[in-house]
RNA sequence: GGAGGGGUUCCCGAGUGGUCAAAGGGAACAGACUGUAAAUCUGUCGGCGACGCCUUCGGAGGUUCGAAUCCUCCCCCCUCCA
């Protein structure tokens, strides 16, 4: 019996460390889980950015680990945090959030989420609740935890020092108050990236000074964006929304390099390590095209978070466009009120939201960008004869149908 | 509170009276090459029916024929001293 239990432990503990990059400590972590009791897990979200993207379901795939094995999610959502702004990784002050706008995108994030997560078995909760309660003796009390010196080891803040650049005093609350989080919730795990140790580790500090017992801290990969250098991140612009069109995530994991390709398979397939190894090697050894390989891994993303028969069609558009360049089915179609007999071409383009201004459109045209029903056209001052209608095409993927009335 | 340094176009960063819409790099966009790969190369990269005009260099005034560059006040940031 105890050895049925055990390897029952151990099975749960392959599943939960997989990918996992630090496991503080795999001996704590294993008590809690032979408890038999199901654990709190806890992870922590900033609501700065409503759109999730595929660097955000590395970790709320982690959680669904933990859910499918019966554990409970606290899937905590920072609205008082999120009104200073979590320094980690960043090269200056974040500005903080409104109110109405933490709101707003708390609301998003849980919309959100719920496409990977069940939502009967995840209890979402806000920080405000304890956090706005606590007193500013609370708060004294939470601050004389660290020294200075210490908040300083944190990359990030060092390198902010070093360069001469502004550090808020609030700044240093904010690792201070999500470990306090974990004293709230009493969380026996927490899960976060690597980015996160620093605030992960804190929580474990302060729930020994409150008394109560050290939660585990699990930390996952970073995902590189789309220019697979940077994470993943809102702000770079580098990222993959889940919410975005099925067109769109294809065409973001198509235009990935190869190296980056298996990084995503890594991080975001639900493939066996096994299974991703032989793609690996089927490549190297010129038996897979790494084109294919790539597909099928934008296929399995896109069908994800918008069904099978979505990827399938994402898959077609982006043959056609791309592949063939063709026109996809559908084109955003502009009407367009001729004054006279032709139309000034630069103008045109503006009209129907192609380009930003007439500048973006000579450059566009000058650099041989423009088609018009499949001709390419030179002449920054060609006028469209005002019938008919047109397919205009900037750039490699910019259509537009223009129907004269 | 005192002393010094600094705020430049999407970002970093040169420029210290005219030749500045402002070097260089990055990002972005376009073209070539392709597997929409990536990398590379080339070009564009404030606005405008456009070889000219208009609006930009923290903010507001001023000096000057002329200011991102000089002066005054204000705002913000950094460093050191207290």
């Amino acid at each position: 019996m105890t050895d049925t239990k055990n390897q029952d432990i151990d099975s749960q503990l392959a599943l939960i460390t997989r990918g996992a990059v630090d496991v503080i400590s795999e001996e704590e972590l294993r008590e809690k889980l032979a408890s038999g009791r199901p654990l709190r897990v806890k992870a922590g979200f900033d609501p700065t950015a409503p759109d999730l993207h595929l660097g955000h379901t590395v970790l709320i795939h982690k959680l669904k680990h933990f859910q499918d094995l019966g554990h409970h999610i606290l899937f905590l959502i920072g609205d008082f945090t999120g009104m200073i702004g979590d320094p980690t990784g960043k090269s200056e002050t974040r500005p903080p959030l409104t109110p109405e706008e933490v709101k707003r995108n708390a609301r998003t994030y849980q919309d959100q989420i719920f496409r990977i997560l069940d939502p009967e078995k995840t209890e979402v909760v806000f920080n405000s609740k304890w956090l706005n309660r606590l007193s500013p003796q609370d708060f004294i009390r939470l601050a004389a935890q660290q020294t200075v010196a210490r908040m300083l080891e944190r990359d990030d803040f060092k390198k902010r020092f070093a360069s001469g650049s502004p550090i808020g005093i609030h700044e240093f609350l904010y690792p201070l108050m999500q470990g306090y989080d974990s004293v709230a919730l009493e969380a026996d795990v927490e899960v976060g990236g690597t980015d996160q140790l620093f605030n992960l580790l804190m929580g474990r500090t302060l729930q020994k000074a409150w008394g109560k017992p050290q939660q585990a801290v699990l930390t996952m990969p970073l995902l590189e964006g789309l220019d697979g250098v940077n994470k993943m991140s809102k702000s770079l612009g580098n990222y993959i929304g889940i919410t975005e069109k099925p067109e769109d995530i294809y065409g973001k994991l198509m235009s990935v390099s190869d190296q980056l390709m298996f990084r995503y398979y890594e991080l975001l397939s639900d493939l066996s390590t096994a299974e991703i190894e032989a793609l690996k090697a089927g490549v190297a050894a010129g038996r897979e095209h790494p084109k294919a390989v790539k597909q099928k891994l934008a296929r399995e993303i896109c069908a994800r978070f918008h069904g099978r028969d979505a990827a399938e069609k994402a898959e077609a558009h982006f043959e056609t466009v791309f592949r063939k360049h063709e026109a996809p089915d559908e084109v955003p179609e502009y009407r367009c009120q001729a004054d006279g007999d032709t139309v000034w071409l630069p103008r045109l383009l503006v009209d129907a939201g192609l380009v930003k201004g007439t500048g973006e459109a000579r450059r566009m045209i000058k650099q041989n960008a423009v088609s018009l029903d499949g001709e390419k056209v030179g002449d920054i001052d060609f006028e469209v004869p005002a019938g008919g209608e047109i397919l205009v095409k900037v750039g490699k993927r910019r259509f537009c149908r223009i129907r004269f009335s």
